[in-house]
DNA sequence: TATTAGTAGTCATACGTATCACTAAAGCGA
DNA sequence: TCGCTTTAGTGATACGTATGACTACTAATA
């Protein structure tokens, strides 16, 4: 019956206690062992193919040099490069990084920790409703010591940063009126909106900063209908909007959408009524997801900057963990301009 | 100072001996305490908030009930789905599951078990070189008695067969066949491939069965080049392949893509030479991703069952955890028609 | 009454690690 | 030789849980 070896094992095959193969590989404290004993120690430990077990660590040191990463869905590939730029500088620190889909998977009633991920030194949530999260995890007081959650450290990524926990964000606000200023300089006076029917922070921020951008253009007019995110509701909403334009404005000659997926349904319905893109209706998305280049023309929009967004996020947590407070951040987005905007 | 509350805590609110509180949590051994006691017991840990420590579980039993997941990527939200359907069985039976993207994250140099995620019971992982991954992780005999990784038991899904582990697969020949048919029922008799040129089981079994499918056709030709599983990269590989089409079998009437991501290129391509999908030339994908509806026309494609695949692919892996020997599964795709494909 | 069977719960222990408190030996100046 | 410091290592312990072995008590049977 083979058994996964234990430092006891190493400590027997090289000649030592458990206390000394224990300080040999926790690498520190160097000076309390000769270098030779310590050369002793790492061959027997490779030799028998020694893993420390995470569990007994853990359970020692009580915590788990792990961050739970909460994301929304899995199915946004923007997820997955906040992933990567997070894991990257966790990794660099020692830490691992965990993925839970919430409230993708369990739905909204199963609290993330209601899985075996708890185990956790801190949470990075991405897109969340903070306060509905917070609540469920616990956010750390001061006054909480350093354990294992509930009770873990939260950092949030692309939430309201009026919320609870510490925020990293994209400068929403900027990215959407470097949209709106493009139109505009290509001529483009009457805009519709077509928002994205969720209530999430970064959705009201982008509505927000539409309508603040228009007002600021003399002699715009903005309209706005909301639709699902996906190509079929999205497609279905402009479709009716084409048809029955709101009488006062009129059709209008640009169309920002909340997400690249719904200027893709917005490029089906402006073909369907027969009409052209750019040269009937300009259209902008956001995101710049891999779908904005395959679009015929490809899509104006902008590009979020996920994986620096996961990196900076992940550097603010270490920094909460270590006892700091960091201050909130915006990223900037990137304006890509191609060919679904054209001049009047 | 707050200290997280141990069953011991609860144990001295409840009145009761440690063993008790968590005789009753444990929820099995009933007919060991009283209805009564049992109330007492789930009231106290309710009253402070009690949850059991996982590090400290773990450590006992030697088990974590958690699965690493190994996917390739974030950046496919096909993966996104896989983790999904896994995780929903593994709720069913008490497990979570880790997500771990490799190489993705890391690079190949960097096992999955350099990550803090190595306290687990078995992995599945996803369209990956069985061989190269069992090598890393070190793939469970029945010898081995049951402990954490390394040596954890192996799932595979979406991988070659003739690996060291058991697998659940797409039957990617099957799709490949149905969309060569359906093809050739338009009419179609001469083809072109545009393979990944990535070295995958799964894109070896494309090639292989677009190969087998036309061979079988009669006065079929067939044509293959490589491109990368990129839009630009797949653009220009069909636009020199439309430009310089190979002198035996001339232009082909029908395109079959790898991958839906190279079809998109190749609808670029096609444009750029001032043709048409599909009047001049027929296009299809494979996996069926979101890009397939964005596209115009719409793209014609066979869509992976990708949930299901998790789903089965867990059931496998936590029979294997219960000492069973699941049978090799395949799962077909669905061809789905679109209008990217016409009669010649 | 003596014996057995069942019920309700407690005691003690081990999982594997990291670290504090300790010791034995050696070095060293006076 | 004596005290003092430094070096190199060991012993013991606790983290929080789950569970086998045990006990105290009650009820049933002979």
């Amino acid at each position: 019956m083979l058994r996964r070896p234990t430092s006891r094992d190493v400590a027997v095959a090289a000649g030592v206690s458990q206390s000394t193969v224990s300080i040999v590989l926790a690498g520190k404290w160097t000076g309390r062992v000769s270098p030779q004993t310590a050369q002793t120690v790492r061959d027997a430990a490779a030799r028998l193919g020694y893993r420390p077990n995470l569990a007994a660590r853990n359970l020692r040191l009580g915590r788990t040099r792990t961050v739970l990463l909460v994301v929304p869905t899995l199915a946004n590939p923007f997820f997955g490069a906040v992933y990567t730029g997070a894991a990257r500088v966790a990794a660099a620190h020692g830490f691992g990084v965990v993925v839970y889909p919430w409230p993708d998977a369990g739905g909204p009633a199963r609290s993330p920790f209601a899985a075996p991920h708890e185990a956790i030194d801190g949470v990075l949530a991405s897109s969340l409703a903070t306060d509905t999260l917070a609540d469920l995890i616990g956010v750390r007081d001061a006054a909480h010591d350093h354990r294992t959650a509930p009770g873990a450290p939260l950092m949030m990524l692309d939430s309201d940063p009026a919320g609870r926990a510490p925020t990293v964000n994209v400068d929403v606000a900027d990215g959407m009126r470097a949209l709106v200023d493009h139109l505009a300089g290509l001529g483009h006076r009457r805009f519709w909106h077509l928002a994205a029917d969720v209530d999430a922070w970064t959705f009201r921020t982008r509505g927000r900063a539409i309508a603040d951008a228009v007002a600021a253009l003399p002699d715009a007019a903005l309209a706005r209908r909301a639709a699902p995110i996906t190509i079929a509701g999205a497609r279905a909403a402009v479709r009716d909007w084409l048809r029955a334009p709101d009488s006062a404005a009129g059709r209008a000659t640009a169309l920002l959408c909340d997400d690249d997926v719904m200027a893709a349904g917005a490029y089906k319905a402006v073909r369907d009524a027969g009409l052209d893109v750019p040269r009937d209706l300009s259209i902008t998305g956001f995101d710049d997801i891999l779908l904005a280049e395959a679009l015929e023309p490809e899509l104006t929009t902008v590009r979020l900057p996920a994986e620096a967004l996961g990196e900076r996020a992940m550097s603010a947590l270490l920094e909460i963990l270590d006892g700091g407070r960091p201050r909130p951040l915006s990223l900037p987005g990137d304006l890509m301009v191609r060919a679904s905007t054209a001049r009047v």
